[in-house]
DNA sequence: TTCGTTGCAAATGCTTTGCATCCAC
DNA sequence: GTGGATGCAAAGCATTTGCAACGAA
């Protein structure tokens, strides 16, 4: 586990710089910094909210919300809506998942897609509908938590 | 199609004041309102603005939210995120379904529980994580949208 | 130099709350 | 009569927007 003290951008994917500038986005300071907060996050999600208080310091509200829109917009982040009334923000760099909100303790799990597999087919079937690219949010309880009693 | 001059509340179910009552609440007239536009609308989902606007010259909107909230702690209502950071609502007299919602039209229809039956079961062996009574939300596009073109 | 970006402050808009009045039971 | 319910107005808050100053390319 490396310690607090990152020395530079190194977490910033080189990518990220290329993709703001290949659609004629600038990579400046703040972008870098909420980008960073993103990614250094890897398994939860951050609502808008989180991002503008972990930033507070450093970037303006204002200037997190316009950037976390520009960030899916581009593709760099996915935006997924985890119940609560509020959207959550992760790095899109990992494969679809879909996610697994504990009502007991709040934790985030995903699942990979494959576990659902067939799922859009029994959709379709039913109902006629295709699913789309979103990702799904289950609810229900956790092993842990289970496992906690209950 | 009946006039205007609706003469009673021959909407409501007896159940809905059976209900208030068994709980210690009280049946009164703007209650009755926002059940009758919830129940009058058996397909479609309202959202706590949509209930406001079609309650406007009748019932307060701190009153409309404030109900809204009792219903569904009373379980009359049932309160699902149909995306677009609002809270949707719908009576609670179905049985568990779950919903479609077409990301092209913004139709929203419902899939039996049935018709993903062994999701749960897919779900707790690949994450061990048991799914809750909660309904979901899946986005795609319609049967309607799909023969129309695309 | 240029034009995309930012910060600040003000504006929005949905939702909640305090409180005096009202009314269902 | 009494405590729950309502309306009104004000407060909250997350999010958006206008605009002048700023700075990446």
């Amino acid at each position: 586990v490396p310690g607090p003290q990152a020395d530079d951008h190194a977490h910033v994917p080189p990518r990220a710089g290329e993709l703001f500038r290949a659609h004629g986005r600038r990579l400046t300071a703040q972008r870098r910094v909420i980008w960073e907060v993103l990614a250094e996050e890897p398994d939860r999600h951050l609502s808008a909210d989180d991002v503008v208080a972990r930033t507070r310091d450093r970037v303006d509200p204002s200037t997190v919300y316009r950037t976390l829109e520009l960030l899916v917009e581009e593709g760099l982040a996915r935006r997924t809506d985890l119940g609560d009334d509020r959207a959550y923000y992760e790095p899109a760099h990992e494969h679809r998942h879909h996610h697994l909100v504990c009502e007991r303790c709040c934790r985030v799990t995903h699942v990979h897609d494959d576990a659902l597999a067939d799922l859009g087919t029994r959709v379709a079937s039913a109902a006629g509908f295709t699913l789309g690219e979103r990702e799904l949010t289950l609810f229900g309880v956790c092993g842990d938590c289970r496992a906690r009693g209950g």
